[in-house]
RNA sequence: GGACCGGUAGCUCAGCUGGAUAGAGCAGCUGCCUUCUAAGCAGCAGGCCAUUGGUUCGAAUCCAAUCCGGUUCACCA
């Protein structure tokens, strides 16, 4: 148990026996006791001063007598301002703990519960390259399955791929109109850059042809639909529905290119998935749902033919389910989807990582499946994300200013090789060692730039401030682990892991570490419940720099005595121990040396 | 127009289930490498928490209104 969950505890206690009133642990507001004054934790008394009538002080001393009194191996004294009753910890409390956990290597994971989670991320369409919002997805995606996991959670790591449709037949009839016959191979280009090089001529031969055509006096929204360039695409799709086998050859070679190209990226990034689906195996789905939907009454069918439901009553609109000519439309796939997902995999929670501009659409397919009476329907969470900016604006590929994340991620490797040459610490390294420091650094850096901030906010990517390593970035926290382990190293016997560790005063910036080292499970539960790891990042943050305070001031090993040193050998390999496995549960490894 | 999200230091962001004098990082300015890695540490400076009103012992935090920015409300996905 936390120890704020024990102040909790045995303040309701306390209040109980002085006062015979029952108050629940959640009625006690307990806080980090501000640094201007004495005191580790803070009891707020101001909501039980009426309740109790008694005044602050009379209450504060109260309790504060009682908890000292019952608690003497937590709390060692108290004081009063105002209405806040500040307890000072024990020193023995942080170095139980401290020894209880310094080789614990489990430290702030949870046993499994039993409750199983999807969670879908990444989904990408094949006509194009991943981008920098991708990036912001699949990080979150990742990095929420895993803090989930340490909490105790049965993960399923799922992707569905957006494979066909119109755009990917853009890439097909311009690949089959420009390319004469090129392929990634034998034009040396990754496999979905080669795809979205296509994707980007139909689109330019596509307003090639509508000014033409306008040119010629045609209306431009008329225009828009003639273009001989976008008709065939439209034709294309009814020849893949069809199953027309010339197309549908076409359309596995180059979603195969363009499969070979994300393994690339998603190799390099880590992302993994446990089970992938296809949109073109599941955008049949649903149709059955739509008929028993309307047996139940849940949808309606209009004069036209096509299907519906109404959800003004929800505060919301009325929604197409299938179109009149009875094909389904993307609400309806997804339904179908859910509904599979469910049946193979009972699934206690199915977490969606999409974009903020699908709040409404989740918030339709959350009620639908819940109208239809499905078991998958009270478990779907949208995890939503904001859009990923660029200091002038939005990222616009008409524009160009889209940030490929190929690139991107090669940018970012290249400058932690130059910031790691500049140093020079790391000379006696091997050619493979010194790349995957590079990886390391450069991967670290743009991971916690884009985990650090809340996840449901949009953002603001300033590639500047991407590329520096100082402060609250990545390699600031992987510098610091780096550090503490050049420590660990150069106390090469391991004697000082059976030595004790005696309950001497504790200096502040070692009280300090011990008690932010004890909050990293609570920090989990919180990451987890509110699927955000902005919190843990932040949270390794802090504790880096307290380390590195803690370092700057106190030597380890050369400490005033050899207690001391025991116990800050403990301190850092708890800290190391703690930002590695923090930084893993943002698909963010630490370097031993850098 | 309806719904939803946001507005905190020059910039990027924490804090938002109400609590003490609102915090970081970057940028700016001062110091600190014969001592465990200076990708570091210590310090200075920087704020009408969009505005106005309300709720109360107490509001950046809750409520209402207003202003500004964004998203969304497709027989697109």
């Amino acid at each position: 148990m936390s120890v704020v969950e024990q102040i909790k505890q045995v303040t309701a206690e306390a209040i109980k026996q002085v006062y015979n009133v029952e108050v629940t642990e959640n009625d006690i507001q307990v806080n980090a006791t501000k640094p201007e004054f004495e005191g580790d934790y803070t009891v707020v008394l101001f909501g039980f001063i009426k309740q109790l009538k008694k005044s602050p002080e009379v209450l504060g001393n109260d309790i504060g007598n009682y908890l000292v009194q019952q608690n003497s191996t937590l709390f060692t004294s108290f004081n009063i301002i105002k209405g806040f009753l500040n307890l000072t910890i024990t020193d023995a409390y942080w170095v139980n703990f401290l020894q209880a956990n310094y080789g614990n290597t489990l430290f702030g994971k949870k046993e499994p519960n039993g409750q199983k989670v999807m969670v879908e991320y990444s989904s990408p369409n094949t006509n194009k390259p991943l981008h920098l919002g991708h990036l912001r997805n699949n990080f979150l995606g990742w990095s929420t399955a895993a803090i989930l996991k340490a909490n105790g959670y049965d993960i399923i790591k799922t992707c569905i791929v957006n494979d066909r449709g119109i755009h990917i037949c853009k890439s097909m009839i311009a690949w089959q109109l420009f390319a004469n016959g090129a392929t990634p191979e034998s034009t040396g280009i990754k496999g979905d850059h080669f795809v979205g090089d296509y994707y980007v001529k139909f689109n330019d031969e596509y307003n090639k042809q509508v000014a033409q055509l306008v040119d010629n006096g045609m209306p431009r929204e008329i225009a828009e639909k003639e273009a001989a360039i976008m008709k065939g695409a439209q034709e294309m799709l009814l020849e893949w529905e069809a199953g027309k086998p010339e197309v549908v050859e076409l359309w596995k070679t180059m979603n195969s290119w363009v499969y070979a190209g994300f393994d690339i990226t998603y190799k390099k990034i880590g992302s993994d998935f446990d089970r992938v689906y296809y949109e073109s195996e599941t955008y049949l789905l649903g149709k059955g749902l739509v008929e028993d939907g309307l047996k139940k009454g849940v949808f309606y069918k209009k004069d036209d033919g096509s299907v519906w439901i109404d959800l003004t009553a929800d505060g919301l609109d009325e929604k197409l389910v299938m179109r009149r000519d009875g094909t389904s439309v993307y609400i309806t796939q997804d339904i179908g989807l859910a509904v599979n997902k469910y049946e193979e995999y009972k699934y206690d929670q199915s977490i969606y990582v999409v974009g903020d501009e699908q709040i409404y659409h989740f918030k339709v397919l959350k009620f639908i499946c819940q109208k239809l009476g499905l078991p998958s329907a009270d478990g779907i969470y949208h995890l939503s994300y904001g859009m990923v900016e660029l200091p002038g604006g939005k990222m616009k590929s008409r524009e160009g200013t889209v940030v490929d994340a190929d690139d991107m991620i090669a940018e970012m490797i290249s400058i932690a090789q130059q910031k790691t040459e500049e140093l020079g610490k790391v000379k006696d390294f091997t050619a493979d060692e010194l790349n995957e420091l590079y990886n390391t650094l450069g991967l670290g850096a743009l991971k916690f730039f884009l985990l650090r901030v809340d996840p449901k906010k949009r953002m603001v990517f300033n590639p500047e401030e991407s590329i520096d390593f100082h402060g609250f970035t990545g390699p600031f926290i992987q510098y610091t682990h780096a550090r503490i382990k050049s420590i660990l190293r150069k106390q090469a016997d391991n004697t000082w892991k059976e030595a004790g560790v005696s309950s001497s005063h504790l200096l502040p910036l070692e009280k300090m570490l011990a008690t932010q080292l004890e909050q990293f499970s609570t920090i989990i539960n919180e990451a987890a419940n509110e699927h955000d790891p902005s919190k843990l990042a932040i949270y390794i943050f802090n504790l880096a720099k307290i380390f590195s305070s803690f370092y700057t001031e106190h030597s380890i090993m050369s400490a005033e005595s050899e207690e001391k040193k025991m116990l800050r050998l403990k301190l850092a390999q708890l800290t190391s121990h703690t930002i590695k496995t923090g930084m893993e549960l943002l698909g963010i490894q630490v370097p031993e040396r850098m």
